[in-house]
DNA sequence: GTCTTATCGGGAATCATTTTCATTATTGCA
DNA sequence: TGCAATAATGAAAATGATTCCCGATAAGAC
């Protein structure tokens, strides 16, 4: 069994940059690389750096305000989760331009469950990706 | 729609690298990485180098002999697949070892479709991998 | 055996991501 | 309000997987 750390709320400062970061992503409800944001932030005058970039995002993630897909090519985009950490749910991505919908299936929830179960497997999660083409970008 | 290219099987021709490849990949159940693969030849004595090695298991994944996932620390693992190109099938892997098991979900198929299409989305594939801790590297 | 050229493989190049660490800025407190 | 403690920053270097380059090697055809 791990250990359960208790879920101490980190103190963090309150930064332009951190600002910055989430403005970025809030602005659209695309998965954008780390490397894409900090282009589009310097490109607007923000005075930041590539590190920070990161930085920030890895703790949207940690904090479950972020979702995070790695890409075939092994680039990772980010998107803001809809509703935080409460709802467990997937994405439907387009894999042209990124713009995502959130979907829910508890079918499948209760499906992988299951087979991993029946294998001996524990500890389980899961990743369920789909991909296909926006009706902009199949334009 | 896509130009459907002639399926031209290419000419490959037998060498003891791609063999060697092969039989690494065979002796396991288990997802790999080119390093891995690589390290374990050249500890083993076999002569071959390590773009000889992705140059292999990637031809190993156009031709359907081979599944690859993407770890989420970025590096792409590979294994053998069960019956070649003819089935579709996700896989319940190990996150530890490696491990993994081919299975099937007929309703997950029809229901990533069915989700994509409500949305307009085209040209749709789908990602679904369980990850898990097998009987042996769960105690 | 000889020729053609697919394959090999050492090493350099890419490129996303991480690490380092001196500098800067935020926050708690006197 | 003033200041010390330290979290955050970011430029630069390091990392590490993967790809590229290209002269050397060897499989397959005749
Ligand atoms: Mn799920
Ligand atoms: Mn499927
Ligand atoms: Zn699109
Ligand atoms: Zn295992």
């Amino acid at each position: 069994m791990a250990l359960m750390a208790p879920t101490q709320q980190v103190k963090r400062r309150a930064t332009n940059q951190g600002a910055a970061v989430k403005e970025a992503l809030a602005a659209e409800d695309t998965f954008r690389s780390a490397q894409d944001v900090y282009a589009t932030l310097r490109a607007s005058g923000e005075k930041i750096g590539l590190s920070t970039v990161y930085r920030h995002l890895q703790i949207f993630v940690d904090d479950g305000l972020a979702d995070v897909i790695h890409k075939p090519d092994g680039e990772s985009t980010y998107r803001l989760c809809g509703d935080a950490s409460t709802t467990h749910h997937h994405h439907l991505v387009c894999r042209q331009c990124g713009k995502a919908v959130e979907i829910e299936g508890p079918a499948v929830e209760t499906w992988a469950d299951k087979v991993a179960a029946q294998h001996g497997f524990s500890d389980v999660n899961h990743t369920v990706e789909i991909f296909g083409l926006c009706t902009a970008c199949a334009a």
